[in-house]
DNA sequence: CCCGAGTAAGTTGTGCACAATTTAGTTGTC
DNA sequence: GACAACTAAATTGTGCACAACTTACTCGGG
């Protein structure tokens, strides 16, 4: 009986939308450092702890070598980070900030606020829509286990 | 002072998760029906209303249509849709659905469910993260009124 | 020592997103 | 009717995502 399920209905548009329309806000933005947003946040993870492996930066991010591998080395032609192959295990590449990424970081600092800002949202709506895109993010990550891996008990 | 941003604090980067996240717990269910998750969004437009053109479906989708033009010829080699040049206007190019494109709304139609029993979560919170999601799109088409137009008074 | 399983990174191919440009066709305005 | 301003769709080029595969290295067992 069921028919086609409305459009305007679907929790899952309105998360597609609003991801890419987050995205779009922040695109102005990071145009000023000249980066993506995927990059930025490669680079949030840098700045946090460094240096990193490809693997590493991939379970933060969840996201596969596939992806990361071209993103990096654009970082690299920015100058921004230098991939090294690690002397104990050859098959590991290290991803250091470069002088120039280490200092990209100020310049960042005061984005979230702006974004935050632009957003339209209370704080306490913010924190709330945080943790529950939280709790769908690990939901869906235990059926399809493609990134997690760490709950051993 | 302000040091660079943790990641896990970013309301951004669980939006950017979880739509990710959410997709990917659509992929196996939507292979079966042959599609990806962007041409299931299109199909469910033109389920709801059809034909219409490709600047519509881009309306409604936030899409344009450097986007949308190849993912229709995509949905037409796969004998969904139909596009036909229109009459009135030269210009534009009517999206029909074809009698396969029309039975396969009935296949579809189940997965919603599934896929919000899926998310671990109530249908309450389900109900209010879509709201916040709205709210938060709404806000920042204010700001780069890349999509809306529709709103004059 | 050698072999096989496992793993890290990279490569290839497909399909979005999106900016920028191009090609047609339409609609005033004079 | 001619022309400028606008619009619809398509095209081109860049950069993700992600599956599938390849390459190179590591490690444990026999």
């Amino acid at each position: 009986m069921s028919e086609a399920p409305r459009l305007d209905r679907q929790v899952c548009f309105a998360l597609y939308s609003a991801s890419r329309a987050a995205t779009a806000v922040y695109r102005p933005v990071l145009e000023d450092l000249g980066l993506t947003y995927p990059q930025y946040l490669a680079m949030l993870v840098l700045w946090e702890n460094e240096p990193r492996g490809v693997k590493e930066l991939g379970d933060e991010l969840g996201l596969d070598s596939g992806t990361l591998s071209p993103l990096l080395k654009r970082l690299e032609a920015l100058g921004l980070v230098e991939r090294r192959r690690s002397g104990e295990d050859e098959r590991r590449v290290a991803v250091h900030l470069t002088p120039a990424g280490r200092s990209l970081s100020a310049k960042a600092s005061s984005i979230p606020q702006r974004l935050a800002d632009a957003a339209g949202l209370s704080a306490a709506e913010l924190e709330q829509l945080r943790e529950t895109l939280g709790k769908l993010t690990a939901a869906s990550m235990l059926r399809s286990d493609r990134f997690a891996s760490g709950t051993t008990p």
